[in-house]
DNA sequence: CCGATATAGATGCACTTGCATCTATCTGGG
DNA sequence: CCCAGATAGATGCAAGTGCATCTATATCGG
């Protein structure tokens, strides 16, 4: 968007230092109502969802990696443990030898639903009550410039 | 800014989804330039800056926590690091028997101004190059709400 | 002035993350 | 067909984090 340098603009050191702030105090709030309401992780979430919305045929890991922008390291053993908790499904892929494909299980639907609650509920604390509807869509949209292929 | 409710709206969910997203796509180009250059951790880097801009009286352990959205738990063990790398002194508090005051050393001062242009460069990439000076304005202004008292 | 309660900061222990590397499979050039 | 990378995912070990709790000092109501 500007020109290219390798040093940034005032504004723009600000908004990564906002950023920060704001992604720390949000996610505080957010992970301290799950942990008070007896819930899981927020990254146990963003798994079972991403696997729901995937339905059927599951993903690879690799997709579900780069979906949520996790490490692989982190990944693999994030889902060891939501298999071993019985929410996610590990399976051979069938076109790659190296390949796992992971579906979300009955148990892990279930548990997606009965979190949504609560974390909608500090969504709405962390986030929502901060702004109006268009603002929010506003910073929904700069935001997802970080993260986007241009 | 909207309505008391306990749901959030499409947008609100939208832009806390993206936050986490853009969060760690920032925080991960940051962290790797900041690796690939031998530096230590952002979080080093956010600690002797607040400590800098404190000047010579430093800061309490909590306000530094208050300043940076720290644990206090983490906040005391990364003080530790600092400390033992030589970076930071710790001072009982004369006015708080408790307490302890932090001060940056001059070693600190100087590896703060190593990682700056290493740091520099990488908030430009991964947030400069993406926006407009205003948009970055935009941007920081929204995220400031999140954790502002209102 | 005293005891109850709150606050500052440290810490033991279990769990998670980061880093480097490993194994297994796949793909493309000769 | 085969070998040299490249890619998918797992893992040993060191370091960092979260939780609960601890100690010490401060503050406040009586």
């Amino acid at each position: 968007m500007r020109a290219m340098t390798d040093r940034p603009s005032e504004p723009a050191v600000l908004a990564w230092a906002r950023l920060e702030r704001a992604h720390r105090a949000a996610l505080g709030t957010v992970e301290a109502r799950l942990a008070r309401a007896g819930l899981p992780d927020l990254a146990w979430y963003d798994v079972l969802l991403e696997l729901e919305r995937a339905g059927a045929n599951g993903l690879r890991s690799f997709q579900l990696q780069a979906a949520l922008l996790f490490q692989q390291y982190n990944l693999s053993r994030l889902v060891d443990r939501l298999a071993a908790a019985g929410h996610v499904a590990r399976a051979p892929s069938a076109e790659d030898g190296r390949g796992l494909v992971l579906t979300i299980t009955r148990s892990g639907r279930a548990l997606r639903r009965r979190m949504w609650p609560v974390y909608a509920a500090a969504i709405e604390e962390a986030v929502g009550r901060h702004f109006s509807d268009a603002e929010a869509q506003t910073l929904g949209d700069l935001l997802a410039r970080l993260y986007s292929r241009p």
